[in-house]
DNA sequence: GAATAATGTGGAACCGGTAACATATTTCAT
DNA sequence: ATGAAATATGTTACCGGTTCCACATTATTC
């Protein structure tokens, strides 16, 4: 039984005879270790768990894609939670793969306090949190991709420039607002009534930007704060019959692949997510395994990508 | 230790006054149960597993909310596995699963064999099968399906519809295509010319359209085998300056809510994807639990929901 | 060639629960 | 009052691995 044990592990010493009996055996008998209580005498249960807030959100499932891909190299299962934004779904889903012996975490969510994620006293890797001291996280330049999208938008003419802003409270969508702030606060067309409410989703999106066209049918320009909304704009202007990007340019922030469904095609504020998935898992990985991380607070460059709802195609 | 065991579990006789202690030294000392252990010893995970083929398309987004939805109800937890289409990776992860005590299997997938399934031996549930006779299967009703879109398209006057149809020796692929042959197989205008295949991608079918419409720009109707390749074709519209629904209809199948964020929104015949995914995880769930099953083929029925790519909007 | 080190293998405790069994106490019918 | 049944609780084996320890065997050193 032990020496089994060692064979399986390659540890300890074993006879290379001895090694090559034990694999005809496992041969034979069709012998498959059970990994339930490996994860029992080890305390570990090579998993990890990816939690989201939104599972519908094509950016999350890119980002778990790539969490999946990594972990699977590394001999992980990755479990994928949704919390659909709700914090009591989180702390249950913590709660509960604690007791399975997870053994790490990577949240993507911005639900949690600092402080409780502080105590949690699991390995753990936050996304598009600002800066903690104790955890690692990853985030793209948000001020500065955000710039990057209303400054096109000026320069190609925009002269009256609103934003459709993430939730209040949460860290990615002040940067953002941020962003569009240093570059149009000065100019003399600038309310902040051109600064509307979002949740991230289409939907209330929509309805946000009817509201404020109403009162501002001279926009000419909308920078949102993620692709969905920035859809969600498109589709206002489709129903109004404005014309895109004719009367009205739009550039959203993610870099997903629905905003190349739509037509015209998004123009954006492309993330790496693919590589911000990636780094996630290799930066839990390591915390996992102990091994000492070089640095803590990762910021990933935009690409601004300009398609349809900027640029005219052929 | 026993009577610990007794009174988490409710199960044998316990005094009050002692269940009443317990809890207290729960309390006192945060204790919570060991679920590795008890799987351990139950030899079952209260988990089970969602296999899909594609986590990118919202079909199953929508599967996974409703399966985790059910099960997270019963007390069981869900893990959401993505094959990318790969027999190998769905080998392994059903390999890695089995090791780990897993309960069951909801099966959204169609890459394995029938016969490699019936040797499974884990409670199962398959989405999107034939008739298996050892097997719960749930599927919508995809023949009379795709007759009620390419009825619609004739009495809304197309005159040449042509069919994307999903990948060859998948079943409900076949399914819908014989949907649309019935109805129009006899008509004069017909030829399998206008049968492409897709791969139920968005890609594939814009290329195939693209294709196709060099031949015969004449046509005014499309039947998809699925959302994703109709608004794949639509995109090719819009890309052409064909005016959709004006020049062309174009009709999906599967009802993702995908198609309310294009432009026109995309008309489509609807499966109840959130009630076969809820279906599933209780019939799974039954199964697990060795409850008598009163069906085995669930056959859902379709709505068929006429948007902007059919009809005008106001 | 004896002392020492390196290699190889089996026994047994342990991970943290569950459940069968044994034992002790109470309840109740006769 | 007595025995059977019901209630209550502690003891112990078990789930299937990992790992420490003891012991045996072989290789190396002086």
């Amino acid at each position: 039984m032990a020496t089994v044990s060692r064979v399986l592990n390659q540890k300890g010493y074993v006879h290379k005879d001895t090694v090559q009996k034990v694999h005809e055996a496992i041969e034979m008998l069709q012998y498959t270790p059970n990994d339930i209580a490996r994860s029992l005498s080890k305390k570990s249960s090579k998993t990890i768990a990816l939690i989201v807030p939104d599972i519908t959100n094509p950016f999350f499932n890119e980002l778990a894609l790539a969490v999946e891909k990594v972990t699977q190299m590394y001999g992980y299962t990755t479990i994928l939670c949704n919390t659909n934004d709700s914090p009591a779904v989180e702390r249950q889903y913590i709660q509960t793969l604690k007791q399975k012996y997870i053994d790490g975490f990577i949240m993507a969510t911005n639900t949690l306090s600092s402080n409780e994620i502080d105590q949690l006293q699991v390995p753990l890797v936050a996304l598009d949190r600002s800066n903690f001291q104790t955890v690692p996280t990853i985030s793209s330049k948000n001020r500065e991709g955000a710039r990057l999208a209303v400054q096109a938008l000026l320069q190609q003419g925009c002269t009256k420039i609103m934003h459709i802003r993430g939730p209040k409270g949460l860290w990615i969508a002040e940067e953002r607002c941020q962003g569009y702030l240093d570059l149009v606060e000065d100019l003399d067309w600038f309310t902040p009534k051109l600064i509307v409410n979002g949740n991230f989703q289409l939907k209330e999106a929509s309805e946000a930007v009817n509201k404020i066209f109403d009162a501002h049918p001279d926009i000419d320009g909308i920078f949102a704060g993620n692709d969905l909304m920035a859809i969600g704009a498109l589709r206002v202007m489709q129903k109004r019959g404005i014309c895109v990007p004719d009367q009205v340019q739009i550039i959203g922030y993610d870099g997903i692949p629905l905003g190349e469904m739509v037509y015209p095609e998004l123009s954006t504020v492309a993330q790496p997510i693919y590589e911000m998935g990636m780094l996630a898992a290799r930066i839990l990985i390591k915390k996992i395994e102990q091994q000492p991380l070089e640095e803590m607070n990762h910021q990933m460059d935009n690409e601004l990508i300009q398609r349809g709802t900027t640029l005219h195609t052929s």
